[in-house]
DNA sequence: GGGCGCATGTAATGAGTTACATGATTGA
DNA sequence: TCAATCATGTAACTCATTACATGCGCCC
């Protein structure tokens, strides 16, 4: 919770902005580093807005509807670098939810196994693909950073399925 | 969510518990493995039992408090293995929290930005050092796999980091 | 009899999602 | 005039967490 909130403010700091501009860069551009709903961060702005963080002032100008554009306050970016640096040198616990399925993949004849771990296999390497032909850096160098932390992660994670599938394929044929 | 239903199915579909027995293998065991607490585990085995997964039958046998044992039925078995089939070949998009942080790396000044990353490694290498040395096996072979799962990212995580940190430092003492 | 471990929860709170609602403008 | 795009949300729901509550038995 506390990273859409550093999301938010670090957007906001580059630019003012209003929602549904927020919302289009994060779906276009950042699909990859968040998965925010639209009236989460809708809801997330008014709550930064009711803290301090971020001032809101309507704007019907020439434009259609009327929207309401957000800036950060000195409170905000205080409020930013705070949530940077926590966030910068702390290690998040990691946890991956495929994980548990693999605690009982004995549970399936060892064939089955195989096959199921040969299909996640292969949705890793199609999001390989996808990160690597990302719409290059919009926010500055800090996003291919982060892009390419996701990268090795996700390579790490498709080299242990290689090792592990060969393992497995090599004790399956015994039993026949 | 749908991973911790397999976690609980799963332990039960291993051996009929009661609720506290299930919360202590999770928290002695299974620390790695997922942060589900106590009170969302009771309020879980109780709708897998509203929705037929699981049995309940109370036991105030010759131990003290009264417990209420739950037993895998046949209709969770299938569910079990449902979710089983569906998480092993499912990619988890693998969002890492610190990402987000990384991506803002430049609104500090190179210095700190080092100093907060290699504090960070640090701390990959305690949690590594600690999965290294975890409680040998408990629920079968799968644990193992997943456990060296969670390594491999981790270490990937690590060298990761290691490379970024001599890049940056290399970058840094240009402008002095 | 006092504290610890066993065993089960409840209540309050908050965050997030989905699906839906609303209304204005622009282009075909 | 009809659909798409711009722009903002609300309502209902689910899930999870935290902090607290309860009560029994065992051991010192």
């Amino acid at each position: 919770m506390d990273e859409r909130e550093l999301l938010l403010l670090g957007m906001l700091k580059a630019q003012s902005q209003h929602g549904y501009q927020i919302n289009e860069v994060i779906e276009q551009n950042l699909g990859h580093m968040t998965d925010m709903k639209k009236p989460t961060a809708y809801a997330l702005l008014e709550r930064l807005a009711a803290a301090g963080y971020v001032e809101m002032r309507a704007e019907h100008a020439g434009a259609r509807p009327q929207r309401k554009v957000y800036s950060i306050t000195p409170r905000g970016e205080q409020r930013f670098y705070e949530l940077l640096r926590r966030q910068l040198a702390d290690a998040a616990p990691l946890l991956v939810a495929g994980d548990i399925g693999l605690m009982f993949l004995d549970a399936l004849p060892l064939e089955e196994a195989v096959t199921l771990l040969c299909a996640r296999q292969r949705k890793v390497a199609e999001r390989i693909a996808s990160y690597e032909q990302a719409p290059a850096h919009d926010l500055g160098m800090g996003v291919d950073l982060a892009l390419e932390h996701a990268l090795a992660l996700m390579r790490a994670d498709h080299a242990w399925l290689e090792s592990a599938l060969a393992r497995l394929k090599g004790m399956a044929p015994v039993e026949k």
